[in-house]
DNA sequence: CAGTTATTATGAGTCATCCTCATATGCTCA
DNA sequence: TGAGCATATGAGGATGACTCATAATAACTG
């Protein structure tokens, strides 16, 4: 950590890393590319030009790598979904755009999704959930919070279960898209996102509140509030 | 197939089934105790009391005998599922019968699904789908015809996107309800059916107000699915 | 710079496991 | 009983994850 001798330090450490990078890239490259039980570690050795046994200072073995590539996977995600929404919007808009931005990212690289499941199985059996998924899935949850506490959406559905219907919902239809290579289009997104109507408040009716004529009052209402906003802004452009 | 000789031919034949049962058992037992990669043919043949080789002769290989296993449990779900059914009740109820039969019977035997991802995967990769698993999705599609013909549902969300929500949030449910060890109870279900009520037409305003109040209801529904793809739009710009 | 230690790299060898195949066993019918 | 066919066996080949004794390289020191 001294600084006069650091230089001579950093090419060292710097060489490690590139070879760790280098590490990474083949293993992501042949695992996505064969699947896990077709990949071999002595093609990922190589194709990051080193010897077998190598891979094994680096990583404790084949499943620890997936892992790894696996987290890198998720770790990248949730940097693109954090720029890919707009806290300042209404909530219903956020989540739309990350729903927006999941589901295309799932659909392009869809044999994560497969290799995600199999870095979850560790040998001792109970599935766990990797860290780097928990940090994607605080993305999600922060908007729902920003939603409550904004009044925005209702506190009626926990939060676990707002998680699994967003994300459930949106992995079976990555996968269905994949698979019949359906053109996807953004009214994919906004017909899912219908079904979080019943949980968004308007302010203006929730004082009144009759259980079914509520509904409808609602939603007239949200509509004249943000269609005003629209016209609002075209008109100024 | 001739009725004279056929006693020896049955006992024989009988033989044999009652070891395919046999193999069915064993492999099941041990796939969903140890898992794929945890399971060796050699202890799969010795539960089941035959040698190895034997067990080349009922299948393929490994992959061949797990997708067997896990087919076969889907086809039990299906008969399960169809009496779980009662299709005289209203649909949404018949929606709560099923999810209900589903995400209990995924949480009581929570392994089967980890099988199943490893089950669809061919060598050849195009992860394709199980035959067992679509006759099982065709409980849920019907429900939902009969919804469509008797008018209680809308046809404004396509049939493939129901399913994915539906199994892709009970799938999810299930998989946080095992890790968390919550105790599931029917307000899960009633929760998550919420969710479908925007597609719900009312019979009462249907039959008595006439078309007139049904239509402000799809009208709205339309209008706030083109107001938030609006919103959408700009929010991308 | 030479010598010494610490770090990193190697790939031949070990072991577990899937699957094949030559051989064996049992069953049926003449 | 014995020929012919269906079924069963487990030793052995092949593959691939992982180890480890050894080698190469870098870092440090007087």
């Amino acid at each position: 950590m001294s600084a006069s001798s650091s230089q001579t330090k950093n090419t060292q450490r710097e060489r490690l890393e590139a070879k760790e990078q280098s590490i990474l890239k083949a293993a992501t490259d042949v695992f996505t590319a064969l699947g896990v039980d077709g990949t071999t570690m002595a093609e990922i050795a190589r194709r990051a030009h080193i010897a077998e046994g190598t891979l094994y200072l680096y990583h404790k073995n084949k499943q620890d790598l997936l892992a790894v590539v696996v987290g890198n996977f998720w770790a990248e995600l949730t940097k693109g979904a954090l720029t890919a929404v707009d806290s300042s919007l209404p909530v219903i808009g956020q989540l739309k755009q990350l729903a927006t931005y999941h589901l295309t990212a799932l659909i392009q690289q869809f044999d994560m999704v497969g290799l995600t499941y199999r870095a979850r199985l560790r040998h001792g059996e109970p599935e766990y959930q990797l860290p780097k998924i928990r940090e994607y899935v605080r993305v999600f949850d922060q908007i729902i919070e920003r939603g409550i506490n904004r009044k925005e959406l209702s506190e009626a559905l926990p939060l676990w279960q707002c998680r699994d219907v967003f994300y459930g919902s949106l992995e079976y239809s990555a996968r269905t898209l994949r698979l019949r290579e359906i053109q996807f289009d953004l009214t994919v997104v906004e017909q899912l996102l219908v079904m979080f109507q019943p949980y968004k408040i308007n302010e203006a009716s929730a004082a009144k509140a009759g259980p079914s004529e509520t509904s409808t009052n609602t939603r007239l209402a949200r509509i004249e509030v943000q269609l005003a906003s629209l016209l609002q802004e075209k008109a100024q452009r």
